[in-house]
RNA sequence: GCGGCUGUGGCGAAAUGGCAGACGCGCUAGCUUCAGGAGCUAGUGAUGGCAACAUCAUGGUGGUUCGAAUCCACUCAGCCGCACCA
């Protein structure tokens, strides 16, 4: 028999699949589809582990699916545009478009050498002209439905970037891709209006069930709705009035002080000519100045300033002093709050500090508290006091008594805010999809037509390092004329965030080579949503949180008939060796090509997918390497050596004449294809499954120095156990499969069923407790019912040794597994 | 501070109310081989014992139960997310 050499087999069926398409998918109405998607790449030039886990993980997915006879859609692609592009043409001078593709190429080739069944003619690339025109297409059709707009407003900027970041890219303070200290800017900008869907983008959440708890809590956090009043103080100094949002309407009777951002534009006015004013400004300027960080952590200290004006409280007329402070945030709610030092921590401090009135008007339900001896803000329900009218209600039910009273003096409504911000989409970079606007100084701010679109990147563009975009330099790219009237206008330069043109390439994926739409109604709505969605926990937010509300527009807009992308999704864990992500600066990175090249496909796919369960992170370890590629071998060899016998054994053959070994084999069979087919599809314990797999293929070494084994069950054996390994190692199993079977691929059979007859054991190893602990053991008939088994474990000469001379309080009896006698 | 996840042999992990540690790695022994870092077979949680066997053991403490890694309460540790959002 010939040795199993992975490199001769991957390559000649790698070929092989590509040379008869045997991964194209078409579009068929009268068959069920399951659509099984992984998060595309970015096109950095090479695989990482997390990739190869990644694509494993889903290529299992499409084959079993497959194989259980769904249409499957199983695409791939790159997710082209990106700053190291541009970077990498700054540094080396190539161009950013060489630079991707010949990346692109590189990583294309890694991904067929895993020997993943992806539909490579539906491969999409979000830098080509072809895609991105559609890119181009949603932002005009978000415009057009009121989604996109300009506005200045002080936005997070990253110098090392030399661009603008949205709020959910800026982690901790800094940039999610360079890490380097975001800071506050103030620009003209390009946003998507998420913040009209964060009402449902929260509520349907609900319809998430395939989704993890935790990305669903991240997505609410971040969503961060809460319930509570609008309402105005008046400034009668100034005729001016100053809302305030609270999500405790009920302890206004306790507001004492109205405190402002310093952003507010109402500062300006109320400091203006004052004594101390320029000692507010260097205050201000100091917050400002601010990192976004120190800005916003709650272990910042909370410093504030009088403005030297006052407000009045509308409920009982108290004047209580503005000011101003490092604390309130002027981008939510309304920038202003009022100042309840007894009932909020920030404000107990704040008031503590400065030395500000405290007035208790929310006692707890056994009304003990009293200001001289609280240490700290009363934030729980309790009763109401010093609050006029509303004095002695119910904390909870007085927030309704409350903004009913300020709806009925018409002060004011309720009011339902949230912590989203609209999403930040320019970009002063080049390598992006240029945002389809003209400017022009009679018409203004003018759309792209649709049958000019797309607005290609220009090639001749210099790259410098920390200069301004490099479109705004490209004057054959700004000049242009207005297509409303045809004058001389300018472009806009910024491109979009690459959020997204990865917010939609799902539902091109569909449809991939349409020329007149994005995609065609039937085709995204027969393959969408995805059905299962693999990729890394890092988008939580990000990409999962924007592709939901591109969902929700679209649909919107009638292009699509489902309301969320993704109906279930599955968070992979990372690789890690020892203890920490693999990375080069501590130089713990393996590399997959490396790995592949020495060991061969299956057997990386198959230590990936066996180490660990999917959500879980993995520890790469060489042993465990190793180890995968031995029992490749050791398939390999057992089904090498029964070849010829199966080759000509029949496929039926009876049952009845199989020996007690031969019987016991067929049963293990079985059983590992109910747990191989249920870890797979209702669990995606791959971990779990692929250990059965083995505990199968031991058990079918039993019989290797056996020739006298009955045929027929070998055949059934063999060709059953190359068929539920094919989608974890999908090279070996066709090479051997060719070798026996003949004819077709073994990623085109059916999956195997299995016999709930052949499961069946006559007899069964049960256990005996006394008192719950374990005193013996016995073989019984399977089919004994309680009593019978009872009875039996009674009569076992241990068991009535221990039992001798106590008494029996309780047996409990379950069938096929012990019985527990309880004595005294 | 709020929310979530994870704690099981020397290691990766199984077991979701019924024999804790399946499967794999590592280790030990035997067989095989000219030899092997190849292959096959067997053993392998700890402690005590010649042994049968017993005791202990799933981060900790309590509880529910005939029976708990699994359910409940509290608690410790690690990781992750959000965090001055009024």
């Amino acid at each position: 028999m010939e040795k199993y050499s992975p490199h001769e087999i991957e390559k000649k069926w790698q070929q092989k699949w590509a040379d008869e398409k045997i991964y194209k998918t078409e579009m068929n109405p009268e068959r069920k589809k399951y659509y099984v998607l992984e998060m595309f790449p970015y096109p950095s030039g090479n695989l990482h582990m997390g990739h190869v886990r990644n694509y494993s993980i889903g290529d299992v997915l499409a084959r079993y699916k497959t194989m259980e006879g769904f249409n499957v859609l199983h695409p791939m692609g790159f997710d082209a545009f990106g700053m190291p592009a541009e970077n990498a043409a700054i540094k080396h001078g190539v161009k950013p478009s060489d630079w991707t593709y010949s990346n692109i190429d590189n990583m294309k080739r890694q991904q067929r050498e895993m020997g993943l069944s992806y539909d490579w003619d539906r491969e999409v690339e979000t830098c080509r002209p072809e895609y991105y025109r559609w890119t181009q297409w949603m932002f005009e059709l978000f415009y057009r439905r009121g989604l996109a707009y300009k506005k200045k407003a002080s936005v997070n900027w990253c110098d090392t970037c030399g661009t603008v970041l949205a709020n959910e890219q800026v982690i901790d303070g800094k940039c999610w891709r360079c890490d380097s200290d975001v800071r506050k800017k103030d620009l003209s900008q390009w946003f998507l209006k998420i913040t009209d869907y964060a009402d449902e983008l929260l509520k349907d959440l609900d319809l998430l069930k395939g989704w993890p708890d935790r990305v669903k809590t991240m997505q609410e956090n971040w969503i961060g709705r809460s319930e509570g009043a609008e309402f105005s103080f008046d400034v009668p100094d100034f005729q001016e009035k100053i809302p305030v949002y609270t999500t405790c309407p009920h302890t206004v009777f306790g507001v004492t002080y109205v405190v402002l951002a310093v952003e507010h534009p109402l500062v300006e006015k109320l400091i203006q000519g004052r004594e101390n004013e320029a000692e507010i400004r260097a205050f201000m300027d100091e917050t400002r100045n601010m990192s976004e960080l120190e800005r916003t952590s709650a272990d910042s200290e909370k410093k504030g300033m009088f403005t030297g004006a006052y407000a009045v409280n509308p409920f009982n007329g108290k004047r209580v002093p503005i000011w101003i402070t490092n604390y309130v945030l002027y981008e939510y709610g309304t920038g202003a709050v009022m100042g309840v030092p007894t009932h909020d921590e920030r404000d107990w401090m704040f008031a503590a500090k400065y030395g500000l009135e405290k007035i208790l008007v929310v006692n707890n339900p056994e009304g003990t508290l009293s200001l001289d001896t609280m240490d700290n803000a009363y934030v729980d329900p309790g009763v109401l006091v010093n609050s006029g009218a509303f004095t002695g209600m119910d904390s909870e039910k007085a927030k309704g008594a409350i903004i009913q009273w300020i709806v009925d003096h018409n002060i004011g409504q309720r009011k339902v805010n949230y912590r989203l911000r609209d999403w930040l989409i320019s970009r002063q970079r080049y390598w992006g999809a240029p945002i389809p606007v003209v400017y022009c100084p009679h018409c203004g701010e003018v759309l792209v037509p649709e049958e000019q679109l797309p607005v290609k990147l220009p090639e001749n563009v210099k790259f410098e390092q920390g200069s301004v975009s490099p479109l705004a330099q490209c004057s054959d790219f700004v000049n242009c004329t207005c297509p409303k009237c045809g004058g001389p206008a300018k472009r806009e330069t910024d491109t979009m965030d690459t959020f997204i043109c990865s917010s939609w390439y799902y539902m091109r994926y569909t449809d991939p080579d349409n020329a007149t739409m994005p995609f065609a109604k039937d085709k995204v709505n027969y393959w969408a949503p995805v059905n299962q969605y693999i990729g890394g926990i890092e988008h939580a937010i990000l990409h999962l949180l924007y592709s939901r509300f591109f969902t929700k527009v679209l649909r919107d807009a009638g292009l699509v008939g489902f309301d969320e992308p993704f109906t279930n999704l599955l968070t992979q864990g990372m690789v890690i060796k020892d203890g920490s992500k693999m990375s080069k600066s501590k130089g713990n990175v393996i590399s997959p090509e490396e790995i592949i090249a020495h060991y061969g496909a299956d057997t990386a796919r198959l230590f990936i997918l066996f180490a660990a369960p999917p959500e879980r992170d993995l520890e790469w370890s060489d042993q465990g390497v190793e180890g995968a590629f031995r029992f490749l071998n050791r398939v390999w060899r057992i089904v090498g050596q029964f070849a010829a016998t199966v080759k000509n054994a029949p496929d039926v053959y009876d049952v009845k004449a199989l020996t007690k070994e031969e019987k016991e084999l067929r049963r293990v069979l079985h059983v590992t294809i109910k747990k191989v087919t249920e870890d797979i599809r209702d669990r995606f314990m791959f971990n779990t499954a692929i250990s059965s797999i083995m505990e199968l293929v031991n058990a079918f070494y039993v019989f290797q120095d056996k020739p006298e084994i009955n045929a027929g069950l070998l055949r059934e054996v063999t060709l059953d156990l190359i068929k539920i390994l094919a989608p974890f190692a999908p090279h070996i199993t066709e090479e051997l499969w060719s070798d026996i079977a003949g004819q077709g691929s073994v990623h085109q059979q059916q999956w195997p069923a299995y016999d709930p007859a052949a499961m069946v054991q006559d007899e069964v190893e049960i256990v005996l407790q006394i008192n719950g602990k374990v005193r013996g053991k016995l073989v019984i008939d399977a089919a004994l019912d309680r009593e019978a088994m009872e009875q039996a474990a009674l009569e076992h000469p241990r068991v009535r040794e221990l039992v001798a001379g106590k008494g029996i309080v309780k047996v409990i009896a379950v069938p096929k597994k012990l019985v527990n006698i309880v004595v005294k």
